[in-house]
DNA sequence: ATAGAATTTGAACGGCTGGTCAAAAATTCA
DNA sequence: TGAATTTTTGACCAGCCGTTCAAATTCTAT
């Protein structure tokens, strides 16, 4: 049913290569559907060995979130603090969290496809640190308002909540060598965002 | 693990209160993780009964999906093909594809999230559903641009992805109740969508 | 009431799961 | 080389999984 990957004798055992190999079936299968014997088969050994560099099935669920999380929040951060522009701010954002969404594709379908399977303290932790890189977007939206360079009457939640589902949303589809580029991308995301479709407005 | 729904003994058993049940547990858990006898808990009878009523486990997942498409497709059909205006196409388009999120997010996660369990040539026929589904989207707004409504450097594909995104995130954190209905975050999104955020514009 | 049909039970099944572990193999380094 | 260490093997376990089915129960209509 899980065809081994092409990585047998390559790479050497270890929790990275483990975790990659898992990202992508869990991606592929859902975390549920994937055992450890088809982990083990991808990865050219045998179940046993995987324990000698994981704890268990979950901890390599919450490596996964971990990598996520460690590539995604630093720049974000970096860029609600730095001096530009909000609606530069905003696309900057944008590009950056398109490209996460963009190369690292089956970590980031599991991150919002998985949690479910995180047990105790840690499912909390992810969904803090998740609502706190959320709050960065309200924050840039925010603002921008203030500085009355977007609308009033948008409400910085909601339109967080859509952008980033516009851009999360990419994992489902995006594969690369396609027509564009997820910088490609992220210019179309962030034109559509701040300018909108229409060709002139009234407001 | 899995807490008795409230609808023990209130309900009669039927395909139609299996899916729906169904429905809420494989959006909670997972698919992979919901057990038939989670399912059989929940509806307060025993794990056989369900038996009589749906073929297996797959089936109810086919069920799932094929409400979705029930609900999501005729009416989508109907607004591309009435006579309005694009951008008030697309408008209508944005509110019934929000409406449907909304008000059965779990059948909406499930459809999302869990499509890999499906096998064979239904796999494949909804696959093939959801491109048609999106193609509407797509038609709407290469309308759009025709009709100079919409501007001419937006990608029909790109801008389909990224609207379908916003609304389809929406049944991961809407919650009925909250501060907005559906019909004014459609409208939210709307606006977003077609005139952005910015308060002027240069093009 | 009672026959007949519709529905539910509860036990049983084979198979697969995540996890364990002593022994074997491979690697490292003096 | 050869001893010490790291890594992998492969067999094994207990438990849960989806599914089946004869028997028991409940419902329906006369």
């Amino acid at each position: 049913m899980v065809e081994k990957l092409a990585e047998k004798g390559k790479v050497r055992l270890s929790q990275q290569t483990i975790v990659a190999a898992a990202a992508e079936l869990f991606a592929r299968n859902g975390f549920g559907a994937t055992s450890l014997d088809d982990m083990a088969t991808a990865l050219g050994v045998t179940k046993g060995a995987l324990y000698y560099h994981v704890k268990n099935k979950e901890e390599i669920l919450r490596l996964i979130f971990l990598q996520v999380l460690t590539i995604a929040e630093e720049p974000l951060r970096q860029i609600v603090e730095s001096k530009i522009d909000p609606a530069e701010k905003l696309a900057q954002a944008i590009s950056h969290h398109t490209a996460v969404a963009a190369d690292r594709s089956p970590q980031m379908i599991v991150f919002y496809r998985e949690q479910v399977h995180l047990t105790g303290p840690f499912s909390r932790e992810i969904s803090h640190r998740k609502k706190t890189y959320e709050s960065y977007f309200e924050q840039i939206i925010e603002e921008g308002i203030a500085a009355g360079q977007f609308r009033a009457e948008v409400d910085p939640k909601i339109a967080t909540f859509g952008i980033l589902g516009m851009c999360n949303w990419l994992s489902q589809w995006y594969k690369p060598g396609g027509t564009y580029t997820p910088t490609q991308i992220a210019q179309f995301f962030s034109q559509l965002v701040e300018g909108g479709l229409l060709v002139s407005r009234t407001s």
